[in-house]
RNA sequence: CGGGGCGUAGCUCAGCCCGGUAGAGCGCGGCGUUCGGGACGCCGAGGUCGCAGGUUCAAAUCCUGUCGCCCCGACCA
């Protein structure tokens, strides 16, 4: 490919609309150009990199022997209403908007494809001798978020590999587990051959459903997720997710009686540690949920923050929403704010580090004043105590390592479904009984465009991006520093169309411009080799290969070129990976 | 959805406060010089000033509304 023949419409401003590394080298390197909040297209060289990563995609998909076919984008809202996710979606389905009640008005646009996937099943997969079976697709998904930001890391259209299986059995040979290990091992060498960094860790399941999940995350300041990890590695799972070794007792004494203060129009934290000069530590927070109609109150230390997910898991129930602040005054007698674990008459789940305080500040019960001296056990029942804190900065892995934070962003996601939308869409099997059985399904999806980006996020520096061979949009580009002269004219030719045939990807910059320019334009891109071709090498006999990532640069006989590239390809694709 | 910022040429921005014929740099076209780290000179093309109302003799500029985009937060499989 000849670069005058191409299109590749670089920038050398940065546009003043992209704030994270990723977008902004995408933009200037002439691979993206936004239509919309969230909506990006892709140009010829932005096309080229996402197309190496669905390849990737689709080579280890087929060899964990899942089988490619293709579905739709237009869903018919029943099926959605089947499974109850109109509702659990909310804005993120995106509708079509007809008159009444016709076509448009009952389409969806599909965010993921559960539905669609388990109407095939239900229609075709009638025995079990059929199974297991894994099928997947790489497809554009819509989803409405809310926010869409940070360039092509968060859209509202994205390009996604979903994965779905089934089968008769969780365990044992041909099992559910089988297939989630063999995918997650898929997916590790997914990521580890697009060279993108990643850290696979326990998550929640949210509200797809399903007993057990782990996200393929990838550290960058761009990301909009945090994940711990231990000190010594052993540990690393999701913000939401992460277990917490229980903190130990400080074991100081004196104990202090209950007394009141008055603490007028205070009802945070911050100010009420403020007025009385103590550490937000050194309060217990009580905040009110709802669960079924019934309050549920959940306890944890000023300056931790409750867990929703851990606090329902706790409760034994499936959710717990924020109580109104009607229920907060019927039940504390006070105004919101002024809430306290003393003489409250509700189910009471206290974290495990309130049990360890001691003389802590409270809320009273009664509009502005708050209560000090208050010790867990002696002043208040402790009937429940459990997990249902996020991790803090100083919190220790189960283990007993200590936390380390990240930000991240998430490429992929693995699933246990289980029957969740078997049983709603009554997609059952024939057991080898002959007895119907709800299929067992598992799902697996990865969004490419964040791969892509994700990359540039992990590999760019100060001149442009530093892709990795594989993901590239062009593993070579030759620089052709003078089309006058006939001698590098004929060279890059020459070893241009070698390459080509050596079935290398290479690209000519045959444009007539200044070395310098064309080099600022090569580091932009981040082309992994970059061959010079001038009259100054030719006049020694030389061709100079220089290597994006290290810089160093190999003085070759024109006659070596190809066969020394070739060789560096194939070794950098085996030492990049991950 | 709450908070903040911004919409003027393909890109980066000035002009707006204080109303009076729309500017610069980059990029783009032509000619010439230049050619191993984003060259230079001359000439030139390119804009409904996001949109709609209003005020005014006169609106990019003032007022009202609206749409869009970015950032923080909420939300998020």
């Amino acid at each position: 490919m000849k670069w005058t023949q191409y299109f590749i419409p670089t920038l050398k401003e940065i546009p003043a609309d992209a704030a994270v590394p990723s977008h902004q080298l995408m933009l200037r390197a002439g691979m993206i150009r936004q239509v919309g909040a969230g909506s990006y297209s892709y140009l010829p060289l932005g096309y080229r990199s996402l197309r190496k990563v669905e390849a990737i995609v689709r080579e280890e998909m087929n060899r964990a022997g899942a089988i490619e076919l293709l579905m739709p984008a237009l869903h018919p809202i029943e099926w959605w209403e089947k499974t109850g996710r109109v509702e659990a979606m909310g804005d993120v389905l995106l509708r079509l908007h007809g008159s009444g009640d016709d076509w448009r008005t009952r389409t969806v646009l599909g965010p993921t494809h559960e539905e669609v996937i388990t109407e095939i099943a239900k229609a075709y997969i009638i025995s079990y001798k059929q199974l297991p079976i894994s099928l997947y697709q790489i497809q554009t998904k819509f989803r409405g978020e809310a926010r869409p930001k940070s360039g092509v890391l968060r859209t509202r259209e994205f390009l996604m590999k979903d994965a779905y299986s089934f089968h008769a059995a969780k365990e044992g040979p041909g099992g559910l587990d089988e297939t989630y290990d063999k995918m997650y091992a898929a997916y590790c060498e997914i990521f580890s051959r697009a060279g993108v960094p990643y850290i696979p860790v326990e998550a929640d399941s949210g509200a797809i459903g399903g007993d057990a999940s782990h996200e393929f995350m990838i550290p960058t300041d761009a990301g909009e997720d945090y994940l711990v990890q231990s000190e010594d590695g052993q540990y690393a799972a999701n913000l939401e997710r992460a277990e917490i070794h229980p903190i130990e007792n400080a074991g100081s004494e004196a104990l202090a009686t209950v007394s009141e203060v008055h603490t007028p129009g205070l009802s945070t934290i911050d100010d009420v540690s403020n007025f009385l000069k103590c550490q937000p530590g050194g309060m217990i927070k009580t905040i009110i949920f709802e669960v079924d109609g019934e309050p549920l109150v959940a306890l944890v230390r000023g300056d931790h923050e409750v867990n929703e997910a851990k606090l329902a898991r706790a409760a034994g129930v499936t959710r717990v929403t924020a109580a109104e602040p009607d229920l907060i005054k019927k039940l504390t007698g006070a105004e919101v704010g002024f809430a306290g674990p003393v003489g409250i008459d509700a189910r009471i789940i206290a974290d495990q580090a309130v049990t360890l305080m001691q003389d802590a500040v409270t809320g009273a019960n009664k509009t502005d004043y708050h209560i000090t001296g208050v010790n867990p056990g002696r002043d208040f029942e402790v009937k429940e105590s459990a997990d249902i804190r996020n991790a803090v900065e100083g919190d220790r892995a189960p283990n007993g390592s200590p936390l380390a934070f990240k930000k991240c962003i998430e490429v992929g996601h693995v699933f246990k479904l289980g029957t969740k939308y078997s049983d709603s869409m009554e997609a059952k099997f024939l057991d080898n009984n002959g007895k119907p059985q709800s299929l067992i399904m598992g799902c697996y999806g990865i969004g490419l465009n964040r791969i892509m980006a994700a990359a540039v996020e992990a590999h760019h520096d100060e001149n442009g991006i530093t892709w990795p061979m594989t993901i590239a949009p062009f593993e070579v580009v030759i620089c052709a520093l003078d089309m006058r002269v006939d001698e590098v004219t004929t060279m890059s030719n020459q070893l241009h169309d070698e390459m080509a045939t050596a079935g290398i990807d290479v690209l000519l910059d045959d444009r007539d411009a200044r070395p310098g320019f064309k080099f600022k334009d090569a580091e932009l891109i981040g082309f992994p080799i970059r061959i010079t071709v001038g009259k100054r090498g030719l006049a020694d006999g030389i061709i100079e290969v220089l290597m994006r990532r290290t810089g160093e640069v190999h003085k070759i006989a024109p006659g070596e070129v190809v066969a020394f590239v070739t060789k560096h390809i194939e070794e950098a694709k085996e030492s990049e990976r991950t």
